[in-house]
DNA sequence: TCCAATTAGATTGTGCGCAATATAAATTAT
DNA sequence: ATAATTTATATTGCGCACAATCTAATTGGA
């Protein structure tokens, strides 16, 4: 109650915490989705998932790598890259090979089609960057931090 | 070539934009999944997923609303929020009622047990707070740039 | 040597997320 | 008033994510 008996609620900080405005993994959420809406477009002309063209990055930088490897650049495991990484191979931009070494692990390296696409992909990016509407240096600065914010989440997860 | 004769590969600007560490999609993308990592424990308790959490999270600050608001407010359609709602109504946790002043909307509301849960989800942000060692300031900061860069790149989508 | 433990990847099942489409109710135009 | 359009929600289908489980290959002891 306040001094003129009108019943008011104290906020204390527990309800502010809970409103969805409050919450950066509700904004970062969000803007995941944000971008996977903008990217859209963009990639279906690559006949690319948002997933699968993370893959295609990562395999640009390296490839004939194991499929171990490429879950831990991109924080999946194999009940996600299993299936994606058969859509690849299905479409002719990668290929599977189990490891002569290994019997275990599954290689995977680029066709030709697949390193000819990184070619048109090379588009891709700054039209990202006009959507964001920021400069290259405010992104960079953003996404470093967001990046130390990953890295101390994955550590706390790690123990 | 460079002086000495040997093949030095130009990295242009495009080059390096496609590069995994300098995008900062893939910094939002992979930062959503390790909140949703760390929510998972928290959640489990309440019988949540981290999507519902969301739903949870907007009822408690108003209920009684069509699903298209809670579809605003959380950037989701029907395709997602019909079946999600579903389970929640499974759950009793929320009551689907069609609106008597308009057929074609079906309004949202808390069950008791729907709001008695809201004090067991008072733990959980302080939680996150933990695992993200950050201070308060630091993250509310990032918050309002991250937002900010969403609210950007959903205009580009709505025009 | 042989058995236990570990490791890489595949499989299954559940729950998003969203495009495309469907349906029914409400609104608008004629 | 009736037809055309718009709006709210539901449905279907596909592709992630991820937990849990499985199989097969490798490694590391006793």
């Amino acid at each position: 109650m306040d001094s003129m008996g009108i019943m008011v609620r104290k906020q204390t900080a527990a309800d502010q915490a809970l409103r969805l405005d409050n919450q950066i993994c509700f904004a970062v959420y969000s803007t995941a989705h944000a971008f996977n809406r903008v990217y859209k477009p963009l990639l279906d002309r690559l006949g690319l998932t948002y997933p699968q063209y993370l893959v295609m990055l990562a395999l640009w930088e390296r490839d004939d790598v194991p499929v171990k490897d490429l879950g831990e650049r991109l924080f999946l495991d194999s009940g996600t890259l299993t299936p994606l990484l058969k859509r690849l191979e299905a479409a002719e931009l990668i290929r599977r090979t189990r490891s002569t070494e290994d019997e275990r692990v599954v290689l995977i390296a680029l066709t030709p089609q697949g390193h000819a696409l990184r070619e048109k992909a090379k588009a891709v990016p700054q039209s990202i960057l006009a959507a964001s509407d920021c400069t290259v240096g405010e992104l960079m600065a953003m996404k470093d931090e967001i990046v130390a914010l990953r890295d101390r989440l994955n550590a706390v997860l790690g123990e």
